[in-house]
DNA sequence: CTGTTAGCGCGTTCAC
DNA sequence: GTGAACGCGCTAACAG
């Protein structure tokens, strides 16, 4: 179990010297292919043990078997993920799956996006990853190009529509959507807003998108979509000019939490009670949902499970397995905590 | 600077074809050192360029030139990574200094201490990292053992007195706590407590012998010291347990900021208004702090740059320049934003 | 000087 | 069960 001071890492040459076979011996044995006697092998197997023995990832690497490790850019201002409860989560998710096949995950933050690209190419080039996760999918996202040309092995977080060929993983977010506007209509809403993310994500494109057509559907007015930076000052500002309007609405959908606690926050300012005169719905729920007074009302999606999922699939990828063209959804669940009420009397 | 489709990443046998020279001359070439002459050495260069080639990660570790890889082990439940502003903040300070230098960060994320100390040796063992990342130090930290057993370069993230021969970086928590425990004594008050975090953390220590120290230069009760998790539900009940006392604190200093929310929420709750009845003090300023009723009063440490500063720490360790024994240290600086004031008349 | 050849590091695998 | 070759980049020894 141990590996004594000193005596450098363990390779399969000082086993072999040890138990006086060769170097292929003790390479079948530690692989359990046949090719040696069971008395054999266990001795080796002991040997290798005491060493605390690791296959070398280079040399596994150089062979052509692959990295044993994925990687992920996230692309955003590092001073901001701090409260980013999206991607930590995620990347939770993603260990969980990932460490129990051995794999290691290859991180980079960086707000720069045309880091982002290089770095697929350096990875690649260098041979430091077997695939990659891609999120912040944007529409004709360039970067799908470049992960075409050197064919690295990529599992798209996000609407699998927009995804090309990749396979892609995500999260049912039209569904949602038309979900919490028929739960505002049934409260009697019939003036709205979506307060959204950066356009050029297609995850915003797709529930702007939605909000428009189940609001023309049911009957709604949807009197305006914001872009953000999912900033909480961008929250703060949007419902200051939103409640600024002739005719206000009475329920804002916002496209993540922060933005949403920026706007109890700009509406209590005001004077304007939540819910009783204007409701507020948030998407994704983080614990900052709770920490809001009132409680912010959230459509939930499980984050953890959802890195899961983006790493089963990159794996199965990866390993040649199933052809994994497949799509998967996760679905998000309307949580109600009490920002969410009846509509104000006209 | 393309690759094209398909041909598989570019070898420096492959330009060594394509330039009509020997794999050797190349590497000169693309080494910069002599050897080849200055027009050969340019047209290697530009097809090397033009493949996009670069060094193969798995065949310069072989050679025993490194991984240009570190590691970083987070022992945390998943989920609660999410609304931890510390590490996220940290693995970004780290990846603004690594990313410059061509370095990756391995990342693990469990819940299993025991896991972590397995990780350090497979790391080691698959040649996997040239160093690694150690938080959360505890007193006798068992990973100092494994660490010298196995000489795998490491920067102790923690109080530098308890990191044995490794190399610290460290912030002043005892000094910032004097300075916290001074203010708090100027605003009047006389019974302090402390909630505190795990007590296995060397830091929490070091935080704890500070508060009584200084208390009792200060002529002031500590009456308290509690130990969480650093949930925010251990918040709540730490907050309702001493409000609860015969003589309650009318301050409390947080070791983080989520029991400090905790706090607030709690005692709102029971009638006790903050900061007129009881004033609150946080520790790490997240923007948690600045969403709570009242906004938080904190202690802010530049995480950012902690994270910065250990991985330059480490690079000079992996690059064997300094011998990098010594220990550097970051202020932590109070933000008061409301959440802290004059002590109640008795 | 300009360049070539050969062998190393480590695990895997094919032929014997 | 063994020996040898392979993958890739680096470098010491050697040749023109």
């Amino acid at each position: 179990m141990a590996g004594r001071t000193g005596r450098g890492r363990p390779t399969i040459a000082q086993i072999a010297q040890r138990t006086g076979v060769s170097a292929g011996a003790v390479s079948y044995a530690l692989n359990g292919r046949p090719g040696v006697s069971d008395e054999t092998r266990a001795r080796i197997l002991a040997v290798a043990k005491e060493l605390g023995w690791a296959p070398s990832a280079a040399a596994r690497a150089l062979r052509g078997g692959g990295t044993a490790t994925v990687g992920l850019v996230i692309t955003r201002e590092p001073a901001m993920l701090g409260i980013e409860p999206f991607f930590m989560t995620f990347v939770a998710g993603i260990e969980e799956v990932l460490s129990d096949r051995g794999y290691a995950l290859l991180l980079q933050v960086t707000p720069d996006p045309d880091r982002e690209a290089k770095t697929y190419r350096e990875w690649w080039s260098a041979n430091r990853v077997d695939g990659i996760f891609l999120t912040d999918l944007a529409i004709d996202d360039p970067r799908l190009d470049i992960l075409e040309d050197i064919g690295l092995p990529a599992v798209v977080v996000g609407e699998p529509a927009y995804a090309r060929d990749f396979a892609a993983v995500g999260s049912d977010d039209a569904g949602a959507a038309r979900a919490a506007m028929r739960r505002i209509a049934e409260l009697g809403h019939r003036r709205v807003a979506h307060v959204a993310g950066p356009e050029s994500f297609v995850h915003t494109r797709v529930r702007s998108a939605a909000m428009l057509e189940i609001g023309a559907e049911l009957g709604m007015d949807v009197v305006a979509e914001v872009n953000t930076d999912y900033s909480l000052q961008a929250g703060v500002t949007a419902c200051e000019d939103l409640l600024a309007r002739d005719e206000p609405p009475t329920a804002i959908l916002f496209d993540n939490d922060l933005t949403a606690v920026g706007a109890v926050r700009a509406a209590t300012a005001r004077g304007v009670r939540v819910p009783d005169d204007l409701s507020i719905l948030a998407w994704d729920d983080s614990p900052l949902c709770q920490l809001s007074d009132p409680p912010l009302s959230a459509l939930r999606r499980d984050i953890l499970a959802y890195g899961e999922d983006a790493a089963r699939t990159l794996l199965r990828l990866v390993d040649g397995d199933g052809v994994t063209q497949s799509v998967r959804t996760s679905t998000a669940t309307l949580v109600e905590r009490g920002s969410l009420g009846r509509a104000p009397r006209a």
